[in-house]
DNA sequence: TTAATCTTGACTAGATTACTAGGTTATTTA
DNA sequence: TAAATAACCTAGTAATCTAGTCAAGATTAA
Protein backbone atom coordinates (compact mmCIF):
# COMPACT_ATOMS: atom_id res chain seq x y z
CA UNK A 1 0.00 0.00 0.00
CA UNK A 2 1.43 3.10 -1.12
CA UNK A 3 -0.03 6.21 0.31
CA UNK A 4 3.04 8.39 1.90
CA UNK A 5 4.04 12.15 2.49
CA UNK A 6 4.68 12.15 -1.40
CA UNK A 7 0.67 11.65 -2.15
CA UNK A 8 -0.18 13.49 0.38
CA UNK A 9 2.15 16.48 -0.42
CA UNK A 10 1.08 16.66 -4.36
CA UNK A 11 -2.58 16.77 -3.27
CA UNK A 12 -2.03 19.52 -0.57
CA UNK A 13 0.12 21.69 -2.82
CA UNK A 14 -2.17 21.39 -6.36
CA UNK A 15 -4.69 22.27 -3.51
CA UNK A 16 -2.99 25.40 -2.47
CA UNK A 17 -2.41 26.32 -6.63
CA UNK A 18 -6.36 25.69 -6.99
CA UNK A 19 -7.15 27.78 -4.53
CA UNK A 20 -4.46 30.31 -5.79
CA UNK A 21 -4.30 30.41 -9.07
CA UNK A 22 -7.01 33.57 -9.74
CA UNK A 23 -3.82 35.69 -10.85
CA UNK A 24 -2.36 33.81 -13.03
CA UNK A 25 0.98 31.50 -12.15
CA UNK A 26 1.91 30.39 -8.76
CA UNK A 27 5.80 29.83 -8.21
CA UNK A 28 6.69 26.84 -6.32
CA UNK A 29 8.01 29.16 -3.81
CA UNK A 30 5.28 30.33 -2.67
CA UNK A 31 3.72 26.95 -2.50
CA UNK A 32 6.64 25.48 -0.47
CA UNK A 33 6.01 28.76 2.47
CA UNK A 34 2.45 28.10 2.84
CA UNK A 35 2.61 24.89 2.84
CA UNK A 36 6.05 24.06 4.77
CA UNK A 37 7.09 21.62 2.17
CA UNK A 38 10.39 21.61 0.93
CA UNK A 39 11.21 23.69 -2.39
CA UNK A 40 13.58 20.92 -4.11
CA UNK A 41 10.53 17.82 -3.02
CA UNK A 42 8.21 20.38 -4.68
CA UNK A 43 10.40 20.58 -7.48
CA UNK A 44 10.26 16.71 -7.95
CA UNK A 45 6.35 16.28 -7.53
CA UNK A 46 5.64 19.78 -10.07
CA UNK A 47 7.86 17.34 -12.68
CA UNK A 48 5.94 14.70 -12.71
CA UNK A 49 2.73 16.21 -12.20
CA UNK A 50 3.51 18.18 -15.27
CA UNK A 51 4.29 15.20 -17.44
CA UNK A 52 1.16 13.52 -16.41
CA UNK A 53 -0.50 17.00 -17.83
CA UNK A 54 -2.47 18.21 -14.28
CA UNK A 55 -0.33 21.52 -14.89
CA UNK A 56 1.47 23.46 -17.12
CA UNK A 57 4.59 25.88 -16.48
CA UNK A 58 5.73 29.13 -17.69
CA UNK A 59 9.76 29.71 -16.91
CA UNK A 60 11.44 32.50 -16.54
CA UNK A 61 10.59 35.60 -13.61
CA UNK A 62 6.93 35.74 -12.75
CA UNK A 63 6.62 32.38 -13.72
CA UNK A 64 5.42 29.68 -12.55
CA UNK A 65 2.33 26.48 -12.44
CA UNK A 66 -1.57 26.88 -13.01
CA UNK A 67 -3.68 23.90 -13.33
CA UNK A 68 -3.79 22.25 -16.82
CA UNK A 69 -6.92 21.48 -16.26
CA UNK A 70 -10.72 22.08 -14.93
CA UNK A 71 -11.11 22.09 -10.86
CA UNK A 72 -14.28 19.61 -11.73
CA UNK A 73 -11.95 17.50 -13.88
CA UNK A 74 -9.20 16.07 -11.48
CA UNK A 75 -9.83 14.32 -8.68
CA UNK A 76 -7.68 12.87 -6.02
CA UNK A 77 -7.05 9.66 -7.32
CA UNK A 78 -5.32 11.25 -10.46
CA UNK A 79 -2.93 12.95 -8.20
CA UNK A 80 -2.13 10.01 -6.21
CA UNK A 81 -1.50 8.19 -9.08
CA UNK A 82 0.62 10.65 -10.76
CA UNK A 83 3.42 11.10 -7.89
CA UNK A 84 2.74 7.82 -6.33
CA UNK A 85 3.24 4.20 -7.86
CA UNK A 86 -0.65 3.36 -7.43
CA UNK A 87 -3.07 2.96 -5.28
CA UNK A 88 -2.83 -1.02 -4.45
CA UNK A 89 -3.22 -3.12 -1.37
CA UNK A 90 -1.78 -5.98 -2.91
CA UNK A 91 1.83 -7.18 -2.42
CA UNK A 92 1.71 -8.29 -6.20
CA UNK A 93 0.75 -5.08 -7.54
CA UNK A 94 -2.58 -6.72 -8.67
CA UNK A 95 -0.67 -8.88 -10.84
CA UNK A 96 -1.85 -12.32 -8.54
CA UNK A 97 0.97 -14.47 -8.72
CA UNK A 98 1.40 -13.86 -4.42
CA UNK A 99 1.78 -17.24 -3.65
CA UNK A 100 4.67 -19.03 -5.70
CA UNK A 101 3.49 -17.83 -9.33
CA UNK A 102 -0.13 -18.07 -8.37
CA UNK A 103 -2.72 -15.88 -6.06
CA UNK A 104 -2.48 -16.18 -2.08
CA UNK A 105 -5.27 -16.70 0.21
CA UNK A 106 -5.91 -13.40 0.66
CA UNK A 107 -5.69 -11.60 -2.63
CA UNK A 108 -9.37 -10.84 -3.62
CA UNK A 109 -9.39 -9.37 -0.41
CA UNK A 110 -6.92 -6.82 -0.94
CA UNK A 111 -7.56 -6.66 -4.45
CA UNK A 112 -11.43 -5.47 -3.45
CA UNK A 113 -9.69 -2.84 -0.83
CA UNK A 114 -7.96 -1.31 -3.40
CA UNK A 115 -11.05 -0.54 -5.77
CA UNK A 116 -12.46 0.69 -2.44
CA UNK A 117 -9.87 3.39 -1.32
CA UNK A 118 -9.62 3.95 -5.63
CA UNK A 119 -13.29 4.41 -5.75
CA UNK A 120 -13.73 6.94 -2.76
CA UNK A 121 -10.55 8.71 -4.08
CA UNK A 122 -11.77 9.41 -7.35
CA UNK A 123 -15.33 10.45 -6.03
CA UNK A 124 -13.20 13.51 -4.97
CA UNK A 125 -12.66 16.36 -7.37
CA UNK A 126 -10.25 19.36 -6.28
CA UNK A 127 -13.41 21.62 -7.06
CA UNK A 128 -14.89 19.78 -4.11
CA UNK A 129 -12.32 20.04 -1.86
CA UNK A 130 -12.14 23.99 -2.41
CA UNK A 131 -15.96 23.73 -1.04
CA UNK A 132 -15.09 22.15 2.09
CA UNK A 133 -15.30 24.76 4.88
CA UNK A 134 -13.11 23.41 7.10
CA UNK A 135 -10.42 23.81 4.12
CA UNK A 136 -11.39 27.15 3.27
CA UNK A 137 -11.05 28.46 6.66
CA UNK A 138 -7.30 26.79 7.07
CA UNK A 139 -6.24 28.32 3.61
CA UNK A 140 -7.31 31.83 4.65
CA UNK A 141 -5.18 31.73 7.72
CA UNK A 142 -2.16 30.39 5.74
CA UNK A 143 -2.22 33.48 3.62
CA UNK A 144 -2.80 35.48 6.62
CA UNK A 145 0.50 34.20 7.94
CA UNK A 146 2.09 34.43 4.07
CA UNK A 147 1.19 38.46 3.98
CA UNK A 148 2.43 38.77 7.59
CA UNK A 149 5.63 37.44 6.76
CA UNK A 150 5.82 35.21 10.06
CA UNK A 151 9.27 33.12 9.71
CA UNK A 152 8.12 29.48 9.77
CA UNK A 153 9.59 27.78 12.76
CA UNK A 154 11.31 25.34 10.61
CA UNK A 155 13.32 28.08 9.24
CA UNK A 156 14.95 28.93 12.28
CA UNK B 1 -0.86 4.76 5.87
CA UNK B 2 0.29 1.49 7.10
CA UNK B 3 -1.03 -1.89 5.17
CA UNK B 4 2.42 -3.77 4.70
CA UNK B 5 3.11 -7.84 4.37
CA UNK B 6 2.92 -7.84 7.94
CA UNK B 7 -0.67 -7.23 8.25
CA UNK B 8 -1.44 -8.74 5.02
CA UNK B 9 0.70 -12.05 6.94
CA UNK B 10 -1.57 -12.14 9.79
CA UNK B 11 -4.68 -11.71 7.67
CA UNK B 12 -3.80 -14.72 5.56
CA UNK B 13 -2.45 -16.63 8.38
CA UNK B 14 -5.45 -16.34 10.51
CA UNK B 15 -7.67 -17.19 7.67
CA UNK B 16 -5.85 -19.93 6.91
CA UNK B 17 -5.82 -21.09 10.69
CA UNK B 18 -9.36 -20.31 10.62
CA UNK B 19 -10.14 -22.88 7.61
CA UNK B 20 -8.04 -25.47 9.26
CA UNK B 21 -8.69 -25.54 13.28
CA UNK B 22 -11.64 -27.82 13.20
CA UNK B 23 -8.98 -31.00 14.01
CA UNK B 24 -7.76 -29.57 16.80
CA UNK B 25 -4.95 -26.84 17.05
CA UNK B 26 -2.95 -25.88 14.42
CA UNK B 27 1.23 -25.81 14.47
CA UNK B 28 3.26 -22.24 13.29
CA UNK B 29 5.33 -24.93 10.99
CA UNK B 30 2.12 -25.90 8.97
CA UNK B 31 0.85 -22.50 8.48
CA UNK B 32 4.39 -21.96 7.28
CA UNK B 33 4.65 -24.43 4.61
CA UNK B 34 1.07 -23.78 3.65
CA UNK B 35 1.19 -19.69 3.18
CA UNK B 36 4.97 -20.00 2.41
CA UNK B 37 5.61 -17.58 5.32
CA UNK B 38 8.39 -17.48 7.02
CA UNK B 39 8.72 -19.48 10.69
CA UNK B 40 9.84 -16.90 12.82
CA UNK B 41 8.45 -13.96 11.62
CA UNK B 42 4.82 -16.09 11.98
CA UNK B 43 5.62 -16.70 15.42
CA UNK B 44 6.31 -12.65 15.56
CA UNK B 45 2.98 -12.15 14.13
CA UNK B 46 1.55 -14.38 16.20
CA UNK B 47 2.75 -13.34 19.56
CA UNK B 48 1.17 -9.88 19.00
CA UNK B 49 -2.03 -11.89 17.71
CA UNK B 50 -2.25 -13.67 20.86
CA UNK B 51 -1.43 -10.70 23.42
CA UNK B 52 -4.42 -9.23 21.81
CA UNK B 53 -6.53 -12.34 22.90
CA UNK B 54 -7.39 -13.02 19.29
CA UNK B 55 -5.60 -16.30 19.15
CA UNK B 56 -4.67 -18.73 22.41
CA UNK B 57 -1.83 -21.57 22.10
CA UNK B 58 -0.71 -24.83 23.41
CA UNK B 59 3.11 -25.53 23.58
CA UNK B 60 4.47 -28.92 23.46
CA UNK B 61 4.35 -31.41 20.94
CA UNK B 62 0.76 -31.63 19.06
CA UNK B 63 0.64 -28.07 20.29
CA UNK B 64 -0.19 -25.06 18.48
CA UNK B 65 -2.64 -22.07 17.47
CA UNK B 66 -6.45 -21.46 17.67
CA UNK B 67 -8.60 -18.79 17.46
CA UNK B 68 -9.55 -17.38 20.98
CA UNK B 69 -12.79 -16.51 19.10
CA UNK B 70 -16.07 -16.78 16.77
CA UNK B 71 -14.38 -16.03 13.07
CA UNK B 72 -17.85 -14.02 13.15
CA UNK B 73 -16.54 -12.22 15.45
CA UNK B 74 -13.71 -11.06 14.44
CA UNK B 75 -13.11 -8.64 11.39
CA UNK B 76 -10.07 -7.87 9.19
CA UNK B 77 -9.46 -4.30 11.24
CA UNK B 78 -8.67 -6.27 14.20
CA UNK B 79 -6.18 -8.76 12.43
CA UNK B 80 -4.64 -5.54 10.51
CA UNK B 81 -4.37 -3.40 14.32
CA UNK B 82 -3.48 -6.33 16.26
CA UNK B 83 0.01 -6.47 14.21
CA UNK B 84 0.19 -3.19 12.24
CA UNK B 85 0.43 -0.04 14.08
CA UNK B 86 -2.93 1.36 12.87
CA UNK B 87 -5.26 2.14 9.57
CA UNK B 88 -4.40 5.42 9.43
CA UNK B 89 -3.89 7.79 6.33
CA UNK B 90 -3.24 10.79 7.86
CA UNK B 91 0.68 11.92 8.58
CA UNK B 92 -0.07 12.97 12.25
CA UNK B 93 -1.69 10.15 13.71
CA UNK B 94 -5.49 11.53 13.22
CA UNK B 95 -3.48 14.34 16.11
CA UNK B 96 -3.87 17.23 13.49
CA UNK B 97 -0.68 18.88 14.27
CA UNK B 98 0.34 18.10 10.76
CA UNK B 99 0.77 21.82 9.51
CA UNK B 100 3.30 23.51 12.19
CA UNK B 101 0.89 22.36 15.10
CA UNK B 102 -2.50 23.32 13.69
CA UNK B 103 -3.68 21.24 10.70
CA UNK B 104 -2.57 20.93 7.21
CA UNK B 105 -5.05 21.52 4.39
CA UNK B 106 -6.23 18.50 3.45
CA UNK B 107 -6.16 16.75 7.14
CA UNK B 108 -10.29 16.12 6.92
CA UNK B 109 -9.46 14.42 3.81
CA UNK B 110 -7.00 11.63 5.17
CA UNK B 111 -9.24 11.66 7.59
CA UNK B 112 -12.34 10.45 6.00
CA UNK B 113 -10.32 8.02 3.96
CA UNK B 114 -9.36 6.75 7.04
CA UNK B 115 -13.03 5.98 8.14
CA UNK B 116 -13.38 4.64 4.96
CA UNK B 117 -10.76 2.20 4.89
CA UNK B 118 -11.51 0.94 8.51
CA UNK B 119 -15.29 1.02 8.02
CA UNK B 120 -14.43 -1.23 5.07
CA UNK B 121 -12.33 -3.67 6.61
CA UNK B 122 -14.47 -3.71 9.73
CA UNK B 123 -17.37 -4.87 7.45
CA UNK B 124 -15.63 -8.21 6.26
CA UNK B 125 -15.02 -10.81 8.83
CA UNK B 126 -13.27 -14.07 8.77
CA UNK B 127 -16.09 -16.10 8.65
CA UNK B 128 -17.58 -14.06 5.31
CA UNK B 129 -14.13 -14.61 3.76
CA UNK B 130 -14.25 -18.41 4.35
CA UNK B 131 -17.44 -18.84 2.87
CA UNK B 132 -16.07 -16.83 -0.72
CA UNK B 133 -15.59 -19.07 -3.10
CA UNK B 134 -12.55 -18.18 -4.69
CA UNK B 135 -11.10 -18.67 -1.31
CA UNK B 136 -12.40 -21.64 -1.04
CA UNK B 137 -10.87 -22.91 -4.22
CA UNK B 138 -7.11 -21.56 -3.66
CA UNK B 139 -7.65 -22.99 0.09
CA UNK B 140 -8.17 -26.59 -1.19
CA UNK B 141 -5.37 -26.41 -3.87
CA UNK B 142 -2.90 -25.43 -1.45
CA UNK B 143 -3.90 -28.58 1.00
CA UNK B 144 -3.31 -30.75 -2.04
CA UNK B 145 -0.02 -29.21 -2.47
CA UNK B 146 0.95 -29.80 0.88
CA UNK B 147 -0.19 -33.21 0.70
CA UNK B 148 1.65 -34.48 -1.99
CA UNK B 149 4.58 -33.20 0.39
CA UNK B 150 5.98 -31.17 -2.73
CA UNK B 151 8.64 -28.90 -2.16
CA UNK B 152 8.02 -25.31 -2.28
CA UNK B 153 9.82 -23.14 -4.67
CA UNK B 154 11.90 -20.86 -2.31
CA UNK B 155 12.85 -24.37 -0.58
CA UNK B 156 15.37 -24.77 -3.77
C1' DT C 1 22.87 40.54 -19.76
C1' DT C 2 21.12 39.10 -15.52
C1' DA C 3 18.19 37.49 -12.37
C1' DA C 4 14.33 34.56 -11.53
C1' DT C 5 12.44 30.40 -12.25
C1' DC C 6 11.80 25.86 -14.08
C1' DT C 7 14.18 21.13 -15.12
C1' DT C 8 16.85 17.14 -14.41
C1' DG C 9 19.61 13.73 -12.33
C1' DA C 10 22.48 11.89 -8.90
C1' DC C 11 23.14 11.17 -4.34
C1' DT C 12 22.16 10.22 0.79
C1' DA C 13 20.94 9.96 5.90
C1' DG C 14 17.75 7.83 8.41
C1' DA C 15 13.84 4.93 9.14
C1' DT C 16 11.38 0.84 8.35
C1' DT C 17 10.48 -3.81 6.88
C1' DA C 18 10.93 -8.37 6.65
C1' DC C 19 13.28 -11.17 7.90
C1' DT C 20 17.36 -14.61 10.42
C1' DA C 21 19.85 -16.59 14.36
C1' DG C 22 19.98 -18.47 18.46
C1' DG C 23 18.41 -19.25 22.37
C1' DT C 24 14.65 -20.60 26.57
C1' DT C 25 10.53 -22.75 28.43
C1' DA C 26 6.55 -25.82 28.61
C1' DT C 27 4.52 -30.23 27.40
C1' DT C 28 4.13 -34.77 25.65
C1' DT C 29 5.54 -39.24 24.12
C1' DA C 30 8.78 -43.24 24.08
C1' DT D 1 13.57 -39.78 32.60
C1' DA D 2 15.18 -38.51 28.10
C1' DA D 3 14.08 -36.85 23.82
C1' DA D 4 11.28 -34.57 20.88
C1' DT D 5 8.26 -30.87 19.77
C1' DA D 6 6.43 -26.55 19.61
C1' DA D 7 5.55 -22.13 21.63
C1' DC D 8 8.05 -18.04 23.27
C1' DC D 9 11.67 -14.41 23.37
C1' DT D 10 15.51 -11.18 22.15
C1' DA D 11 18.79 -9.24 19.32
C1' DG D 12 20.65 -8.29 15.13
C1' DT D 13 20.71 -7.20 10.05
C1' DA D 14 20.35 -6.80 4.89
C1' DA D 15 17.56 -4.64 1.83
C1' DT D 16 14.43 -1.28 0.70
C1' DC D 17 12.08 3.05 0.92
C1' DT D 18 11.30 7.84 2.21
C1' DA D 19 12.05 12.33 2.16
C1' DG D 20 14.76 14.82 1.22
C1' DT D 21 19.66 17.64 -0.47
C1' DC D 22 22.79 19.24 -3.94
C1' DA D 23 24.46 20.69 -8.22
C1' DA D 24 24.26 21.93 -12.90
C1' DG D 25 21.83 23.48 -16.37
C1' DA D 26 17.76 25.61 -19.54
C1' DT D 27 14.61 29.24 -20.40
C1' DT D 28 12.80 33.71 -20.47
C1' DA D 29 11.18 38.50 -18.62
C1' DA D 30 13.01 42.79 -17.50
Amino acid sequence: MRLTTKGRYAVTALLDLAINQSNGTISLADISTRQEISLSYLEQLFSKLRRRGLVTSVRGPGGGYRLAVDTNDINIADIVDAVDESIDATNCNGRGNCHEGSMCLTHHLWMDLSVQIRDFLKSISLAALIEREEIRRISAQQQQLQASGKIPLTAI
